[in-house]
Order: structure tokens, then C-alpha cells, then sequence
DNA sequence: TTGTAAGCGTTATCAA
DNA sequence: TTGATAACGCTTACAA
């Protein structure tokens, strides 16, 4: 058993030193409006002490965190993962510190989460997405929370973003697809009703096929939650239906990397038997095999210019336009020509 | 421009309901101390007002943050993402927050980290692995922090810790590895001087070897830093040199999915020409092409378990022994015969 | 069951 | 350049 020893103060430093704490606090926060000779006596006393101020009431008192809290819908989806990093990085070099918590995509979920890191006083907040609450929105209004939302476009413009056109990349995608004769096509989708990107995608194939006049029975779509298994048996729903899709196109990397695991499973070959792509372009689409053709996304950069855009809100206090970033295609093995 | 309205607080919200703060403060954490009346006219200023209670104030005044902080190696790696992800889960059902930071597996940038954390007031903190300065050591322990030590055994027993025997896990491995007739092996290794487990593992090799009657010359080991690259990378290596290995295991899984893809990219086949193993059994192990041979370990249980323990440490202030999982050795694809 | 009032450890304003 | 001192918004004895 230690002795338990109570963190040491503001007035213990300013004790030892033999000064008063705002000058301690002075010494901290803006050492150079101190003598040069008092500033090296309280550091020193900061250092034997081995004091810390404590940051609630150094929040109270100033009233600013230096916090930035970010609210993802899941830490498995290595898109976030990548991205947060990048976010973090960048925000670490501005002196400020990121707080994480994920939803589950779970939007009650978000909600809380948004409301408990307003409660610490996350001077700003990233979001993912646009789907969310009257009610958490006019929230966020009335504190007036500066709020930058990632991964989507707010075709609107009505908050700032940065993210891609969802749609058009997926679309994009599906021209490809069909350039390579397919007709029968199938998307499987994340859960479209509280995720506009999922939403955006799914528009996007449809638009491609509107264009090359197919019509939207020849896309049977299958919602799914985001994981590699789901990805899996979302194929066998497809495979075992009356007419199998010769393309089966994803609306993300892991969906994409579960429906190739299970077509091997079913003794597919890809893409000779069935064309599969992703999206995102995660670490793994170049590593499975077939490669997966999916649409890469700039998650490092997206973080990375997150962060400068919402440190821009937080200070210029001026309304920053939202940024659009470009995608890439990745034509990889796992698409060939439709053969049936 | 929307009007900046403050944050309203305990005394709005008294006001409204016509009680004293401490009413208000009552009604929010103590409701049955109060009659069912007040609280209800309570509860229903703290709504129309959209209150919300400022954290740090309530800090200052309970001295409690009841929030835990984790300091992991990076966000990037899956292991660590399914991990927390329990761990939150679990924290969360006990009204705990987590508060996640990562040190890019840069020990001064994990002590930095841990300061912060500990500034801001955590009442627990989950680390990974046990290499840390004696400064820092010292530091908890002054400061009393309930720390556990997560993702390995703390063999000598002097702090609370829940893992598995790394060590004891990939010798299990390595035992198999030559069982199928390797002789001339090769490790492609984390960075080991600051990750225990790492060495352990390696450690792990190495007694197999000996156990074998093999000599450490047979060895080859090569360090790299996290990520599928760098794998690659090491692999390269290990293929250009004079004599090399017909097996080659890999301190993590992300290390030997980069190794399979050089190997696929150098023309071999795996096992024929080469067999590769990992460690972790992420889920990408199962897909990989062929699926690779790895040690399985119970991420999600070892975070939800080690949020139960970090709890119990930090309220019974009672030592708690160290928790020891066990790992299962997964023989897959990508582990064959010695044909050389 | 409810109210009063004293902190909690900083920062920031105002004087000196 | 430094020092007093009043906030900051909440919890929690202690009283009523």
C-alpha cells in the first residue's frame, strides 16, 4: 500500500517558490511577461513537485478545453481508424487534444455521445455523415459548437464538410462495371436508412444504370451491417436467388472482402464465375486475391485537412467553405467481363 | 450568425423550477432522495432548458471523473480496435467514459500521453504492454492511479495485468513450424527493444528452436515497424539473402499479409515454396489467399475483461491478480511441409 | 425532503 | 513585473 499523496497545487508550486499563484500560472501560460528570475525559481518548484495542473479547473477558470471530440460510428472500420490518426496528428501540432467515441452507427447513440463531449467542452466536433436529429442539430446550433462533418458532402452547404461525391464515385464505379457487359448487377449496402453515404452509393449504381438504360430491376440490393461476415452471407442471399447478378458491387471494402471469401467458399472463381468491387480502397483490397476494384479515398489526407478546416471554424469563427476531395477508381483483378 | 447563447446552468435551471441548486443537483444524481413532485418539476426545466451539466465543474466539485483513459500503441491496428471497442462497451455499462490516445508506439509520446490523461483527472488507465521508464512507473504510483497493464503477462507480478503468455504462444507456433520439417527459419519481428511482446515472441522462436536441437544461427530476424509494407518489405530481405528460410513467421498478422503478398508478387506459392505464419488472428487472416496459419487471442474478451478488472482495482482498491487468457494455435493454408 | 454555503484549482481582472 | 481576489459551475456537508 503507497501512501496516497494528493496531487500538488497551484498553491503548493507558488508556496515553495515563495510567489503568489498567478504568478505560477503566469510562469505556465505566458512565461514571457515574467522576469527571467522568478520564471526559472517557480519552474523549478514545478519540477521537484512534479506538478501538473489540473485540467478541470484550468478549464473552468479559462473556459476552453483545447479539446476537439470526434464521434465515428465504429474504431473496427480501419477507414476511420486511418483517419482519425491523421486527424489526430494534425491537431497535436495545434495544441489541442482529440477525444474519440464511437456510435455503433447507432444515431441515439451519436446523439449521446455528441451531447456528453459538448458536456466536457470539446471546443469543436467532427462528425461523420449528415444523418442526424433535428434536435441534436438546432443543439449544436444553439451552443453555437463549431462542427465539421467528414466522409460526405453537404450538397447543400448548409454546415462545412469535407469529404467526395459518394455518388458520383460509385457511379463512376458502375460504368466501369457495365462497360465490362454486365447487366445483372447487385449491391450489397450498408444500412442505407441512417447512413447517406450507403444511400449516396446506391444512387450512384442506379444512375450509372439509368444512363446506360437499364432498368432498376436488373439491381437486387441487399442491406447489410458493416463486417466481413455479413459481407459473406449477404453474397450467399444473392447467389441463391433466381438470377445471380454477374456483378456484385459493394458499398464498402469489407462488404466486398466477405462476398470474395464466401464465392471461393462456394467454389466461384473470381471474376471469371462473378465480378465483385469495394470501396474505400483499404489496406487489404490490394492484398486479397483477386486485388479488389474499388474506389480509393484520401482517408489520411481527408483527416489531415479536417483538422486544419475545423481549427479554421473554431478561430475565424467565419463560416469555411466545405472541401471536396478527389477519388480514384482502382481497376483491379477481382472485375473482368461478364461471361454469361 | 446565430445568437451566442451560454450554456445554461445549475442555477437557470433552479431558477425555473422555483428550487435551490442543490435540489437540481439531487434530482440528477440522487433522484430517490427526493419527492416525486420536485423532481418532476426539476427534470422538467433540466429539459425545456436543454441542460446539460458542464463536466469539468463537476469534477472540480466531486473530485471524480469517472472516466478511464487507454493509451494504445496506434488506432491502426486492428487488435487494439477490437479491443477497446469492448472495453468502451464495458466501461459504458458501468457509467464509465474511455478516453482513448495513442503514442504511435513512441514511449516518450506514451509518457507524454499518460500525463495528459492523468491531468485530466482519469480515474483509471489501461495500458498496453509493460516497457516504461522508471519515471513514469514512479509517476503512477505516487499519484495512485489504478493502472492494468493489457496484451501481456506481467510475469514478475507487480502490477495487475490481463493477457496471455506471448512467449509460451508463438513457441506453441514454432513448435509446429518445425514439426512440418522447417529447418532454416526466419522472424519478421515488430520493433522489439520497446515492445515486450514482441520479444517475447521472439523469445518464444528461439525456445522452440533450442527445444528442437536447432542452433539460433538457423534464425534470421528482421525488425520493422508496423504495417503491410513494411512486411513486404521485410520479406524481400529474407528472400534476397544467401540462404533462405523455407518458413517464415511474422510477430503479427498485418507483417505476415504484407510477407504473403511480396511472396505472391516474388512468383512463389504459399506453402510450397514458402510457408508464413502470423499472430493476432484478425479477420483478414481468415481470408487471406491461402488463409494464414496464426495464433488466435481473445481480443474483445481480453477488453471487456480488462475493463472488469480495471474496475475492480480502482473500487476495491484492493490488488487484483493478474488475469492470464489462453490463445489456440489456428492451422491454416498457409503453413505446409518443408520440401526443400 | 429541501436549502445554505463552503469548497474544488485554475485563470483573469484590477491594483499596486 | 507581481499580488489579491473574484469568478467558473458544480457537489456535498451541515442545517433546517
Amino acid at each position: 500500500m503507497s501512501i496516497l499523496r494528493p496531487a500538488p497545487t497551484l498553491d503548493d508550486v507558488a508556496r515553495l517558490a515563495g510567489v503568489s499563484t498567478a504568478t505560477v500560472s503566469r510562469a505556465l501560460n505566458v512565461p514571457d511577461k515574467l522576469s527571467a528570475d522568478t520564471k526559472d525559481r517557480v519552474l523549478d518548484a514545478v519540477r521537484t513537485l512534479g506538478y501538473a495542473p489540473n485540467f478541470a479547473a484550468r478549464v473552468m477558470a479559462s473556459r476552453k478545453t483545447n479539446t476537439i471530440g470526434a464521434i465515428i460510428p465504429t474504431m473496427e472500420n480501419a477507414i476511420f481508424a486511418q483517419g482519425l490518426q491523421a486527424f489526430q496528428e494534425e491537431l497535436r501540432l495545434n495544441g489541442y487534444t482529440l477525444l474519440v467515441a464511437s456510435s455503433a452507427y447507432d444515431p441515439n447513440m451519436e446523439e449521446e455521445q455528441i451531447r456528453t463531449l459538448v458536456a466536457r467542452g470539446a471546443d469543436g466536433l467532427l462528425l461523420i455523415g449528415l444523418d442526424r436529429s433535428d434536435a441534436i442539430n438546432a443543439f449544436l446550433r444553439d451552443r453555437n459548437i463549431p462542427t465539421l462533418v467528414a466522409w460526405t458532402l453537404d450538397q447543400t452547404n448548409s454546415r462545412p464538410s469535407i469529404g467526395f461525391d459518394n455518388r458520383a464515385a460509385m457511379m463512376a464505379l458502375a460504368q466501369k462495371v457495365i462497360g465490362f457487359g454486365h447487366r445483372r448487377l447487385a449491391l450489397i449496402s450498408a444500412i442505407a436508412r441512417t447512413n447517406d453515404r450507403a444511400r449516396a452509393r446506391w444512387q450512384g449504381v442506379l444512375d450509372a444504370m439509368e444512363q446506360a438504360g437499364l432498368s432498376a430491376e436488373d439491381l437486387t440490393v441487399v442491406e447489410t451491417p458493416y463486417g466481413i461476415d455479413n459481407g459473406a452471407n449477404a453474397f450467399d442471399r444473392l447467389w441463391t436467388a433466381d438470377r445471380p447478378p454477374t456483378a456484385v458491387m459493394c458499398g464498402n471494402d469489407v462488404l466486398a472482402i466477405g462476398a470474395m471469401r464466401r464465392a471461393r467458399e462456394l467454389g466461384l472463381e473470381v471474376p471469371r464465375d462473378v465480378s465483385i468491387t469495394g470501396f474505400d480502397d483499404i489496406e487489404i483490397a490490394q492484398v486479397a486475391h483477386p486485388a479488389l476494384t474499388t474506389v480509393h479515398v484520401p482517408h489520411a489526407e481527408m483527416g489531415r485537412r479536417a483538422a486544419q478546416a475545423l481549427l479554421a471554424i473554431m478561430t475565424k469563427a467565419a463560416d469555411v467553405p466545405s472541401i471536396a476531395l478527389s477519388t480514384d477508381l482502382k481497376l483491379r483483378g477481382s472485375l473482368g467481363p461478364n461471361t454469361r
